[in-house]
DNA sequence: GCGTCGCAATGTGTATACGATATGCCAGAC
DNA sequence: GTCTGGCATATCGTATACACATTGCGACGC
């Protein structure tokens, strides 16, 4: 078993603590997509009742980070390539935006905030700690948004941030790290520069770059047989 | 009164059914900003168990249409001000992306989609019919966004735009329709005409106009100490 | 009279029990 | 040998029971 005795994880009553373990255990690839997620199983593992599984699988499938499928329980999502271009094409949209409220609200702590986050993400390169750098990849995007001041637009780069790990998780070339720390430091020398043009074509290089960095023919988990055999579309087909 | 029997919402089980009227109910202002949402009560109104009904409160709470305070209760949301103005940028940051993707997707089976909405929404507004027309005008957004594509930002504007509606009950100055069906109407022609960036000028237009008809000042709800006390924003401040 | 403590009522938090549904296996027929 | 039907198992869906937190009221002490 995973754990020998239930964790003490109801000191926050509400099971958001087992919230916070699985989406880290997704995002940091510990759970492959596809992965089966028994309440019963999960729920002796932290030592609680189905009832508080449920709760933090909703709230994980709300994110589409899971799918829960009626009846035949949860497993770890798998976004099909069409999903991910869509999670791509949103942050896009929505970085971009964000680089717009980013420059005028630039300060030298904030600046000096995100210079840190990326000399953590270059230790954890050099260190191969791949799970540490798709996580502090993904807090450099999450600062950005936070200094941006909507909290409305944050809570979906978060969420949209999660949905990527999960898509890199699925896709990435191997030894191809999606989200380039060199990228970050240019996009904080624009900002910190006040070129609000330049920040804005640096972020959508940035994300275009990762998305093109995947190997979207051929994800690295084994592929079910609807996909090898489904037929690629023609150029007669819609 | 919201319903003597049970509801046969068991048909389609999982409580959707429920969080559709729940879901209905704020937006149509059936259920005020503050009111309170007891599980024991809901529970009895929808002939389920208080299972059903949590299940259903947590994904209103998810979407920002209800306020869930521990060991508390739930309760309908009241958006603040500033809550209202971070909505508002996210839609018209989500909505102005979309027009780019609409213009070269507009076809003529779209554009009398579109427009027999817009015909519904005239009716209803000449009928005074206050629920449908906020109904209506969401729908509009909500087949903009279907129609551009991309179903994580239709996902995502969905929220936006129960909440706008909430936002709209509570703030709307009286017999001042938010939501102009004209300006709707507008959009169609610029769209049709495939004029970008008049499209995007209006659909940005249209947002502010909605946002500025409201009367931020004076909810139209009575507002609670907390609120009334609050020290407005001085020049000096912010 | 005023403030504080304690009790009762209300309603949520969690666990558990039971029924329903999907899945896999095995036996039987063709 | 292959296919079909039924049974056994595992797992989810829902209801219910009990524990606990919060709130409001009333009594007591000051």
């Amino acid at each position: 078993m995973l754990s020998t005795n239930p964790r003490d994880a109801k000191a926050a009553p509400g099971g958001v603590e087992i919230y916070g373990e699985l989406h880290n255990a997704i995002l940091e690839q510990r759970l492959a997509p596809g992965t089966k997620l028994p309440e019963d199983a999960l729920g002796e593992i932290f030592g609680v009742s189905r009832t508080i599984i449920r709760k933090a699988l909703l709230r994980l499938a709300h994110e589409n980070l899971i799918e829960v499928r009626p009846n035949r329980g949860a497993v770890v999502a798998s976004p099909t390539v069409e999903e991910a271009a869509e999670v791509f094409e949103a942050r896009r949209i929505v970085e971009g935006a964000l680089i717009d409220k980013l420059v005028p609200a630039m300060t030298k702590a904030r600046i000096a905030r995100l210079g840190a986050l990326v000399g953590e993400e270059r230790t954890a390169y050099d260190a191969g700690n791949r799970a540490d750098l798709i996580r502090l990849s993904g807090a450099f995007h999450l600062c950005l948004a936070e200094i941006a001041g909507n909290s409305v637009l944050a809570e979906y780069l978060k969420e949209l941030v999660s949905r990527t790990s999960l898509i890199i998780s699925l896709y990435e070339a191997p030894g191809n790290s999606a989200c380039s720390h060199e990228e970050h430091a240019g996009l904080i020398e624009a900002l910190a520069a006040k070129d609000g043009p330049r920040a804005r074509a640096l972020m959508d290089a940035h994300l275009q770059a990762c998305e093109e960095k995947l190997n979207i023919d051929a994800p690295d988990t084994e592929r079910g047989l609807a996909e090898i055999f489904a037929r690629p579309a023609l150029a007669s087909g819609s």
